[in-house]
DNA sequence: CACAAAATAATAGTATTACTATTATTTTTT
DNA sequence: AAAAAATAATAGTAATACTATTATTTTGTG
């Protein structure tokens, strides 16, 4: 006997739930592995279905293509980053605590929770690192956003941003420092392991320490807590 | 009688030098345009041959493929913003009030240059909010680095870096922050644009100042001269 | 200015991609 | 056990991402 926690999203993200199914489920947890070992712009239908020994048509009728499905994946990552922040922050009196927890989360997007089986929840750690932002760096953002595409993001930056305002309820910009925090955290892993020239950060192997350090420092320092900001 | 400036990009970017010839300045010019006007997905060079009246396997002479004259676009870009700091910064004494010229540079990118004719600079920003990280986030990241790709960017970084430890010598971030700002001023003119939930600021039509006055906020905070920040 | 060299254009062709359609087979539901 | 739904097998199309070949135009040099 387990629990097992089910991330519902938008139903306008895929055409049949892929919940819903042993094809589904495969499809979304062979895609994270697909898409993170040969890249976005490599993978595609004809290969997944190889990888799962189905066929591209079985596969479409749960995706309109794979584009939408990297949305659901991020969507998948958001929610569950969402869920993650709910479970640990709970019954916390302290904004400021509360946000360090978020920051810790953002940074090391936590190991495997077995509680979900089929997702391999660091290797979509890493795919979100690497192709995240081409969820929505497209040109059709206005009329996806209108679907509601990005909800589950705009949902995790109000959140963040609400307990950033219960810190210092003056400060300007919540928002954009829980977006921006979302954004750097990743932006950081992926520069300090290919492009370290832009960081100070060092990550070894999959330790980001170093990155949750410093999100925690910028974060305080623009509240304006700098008794909190160790 | 004019003054033209030639920015000059690393030879691995190219097969033959577009700034060599006519044929080449439309490709830069005209491709800007066109992946600014339908998106990088969409574009492709065969719909560029037809834009200039030329052949797909014209363009394939000056170009590896269109990821590579991303990269140089982005390149390109990365240069010009590093040349108008030096032009700009050029004499004054004050390490804050350089960087805050840079930021203004940042979210600006400024007007149009006529000093560079042969690019829309305001298309070539558009294009680098859309479409600019997508340049390194790949799966030949660490080939193409190796190659020299990313060059412009580091180097950027590290001017802008410079600036921030003059500011504060003991500041643990300058790589970090630097690299943040240029993300953010992307970030934040997309988000006020298509998801204005993700953001606290406003951009109306090309007017970025807002984007310009919250980076000199977190610049200055985070750096840490209070008296500074505005 | 003439000629060689280089660049470009025209044309054609290939393998792969991103789908759609049709029908057969298997699985699930009732 | 029959009906309905899902999946697999197969085939096919238009577009993409190239490469190759040859003809034509442009440019550079003696």
């Amino acid at each position: 006997m387990s629990i097992e926690i089910t991330i519902k999203l938008n139903k306008n993200l895929y055409l049949r739930d892929p919940q819903s199914s042993k094809l589904g489920q495969r499809i979304i947890k062979d895609s994270i592995v697909l898409i993170d070992k040969i890249g976005l712009e490599a993978y595609n239908f004809k290969k997944l279905a190889i990888q799962i020994g189905s066929t591209e048509a079985s596969i479409y009728r749960y995706f309109e293509n794979k584009h939408v499905l990297l949305i659901y994946l991020v969507s998948w990552y958001w929610e569950w980053i969402s869920y993650l922040i709910d479970m640990r922050t709970m019954n916390i009196e302290s904004a400021a605590r509360r946000l360090k927890i978020i920051i810790k989360i953002l940074a090391h997007a936590s190991k495997n929770d077995p509680a979900i089986s089929y997702v391999d929840q660091d290797v979509l750690h890493r795919l979100i690192i690497a192709e995240g932002t081409k969820a929505y760096h497209t040109k059709a953002v206005d009329s996806e956003n209108q679907k509601g595409f990005f909800l589950n993001y705009k949902q995790l930056t109000d959140k963040i941003g609400k307990v950033i305002l219960e810190i210092n309820p003056k400060f300007a910009y919540p928002n954009a420092l829980a977006s921006n925090l979302f954004e750097m955290a990743n932006n950081h892993c992926y520069f300090a392991q290919h492009l370290p020239r832009l960081t100070d950060v060092n990550v070894e192997g999959d330790d980001f320490s170093e990155v949750e350090i410093m999100l925690r420092y910028f974060a305080f320092t623009l509240i304006g807590k700098p008794n909190e900001a160790r």
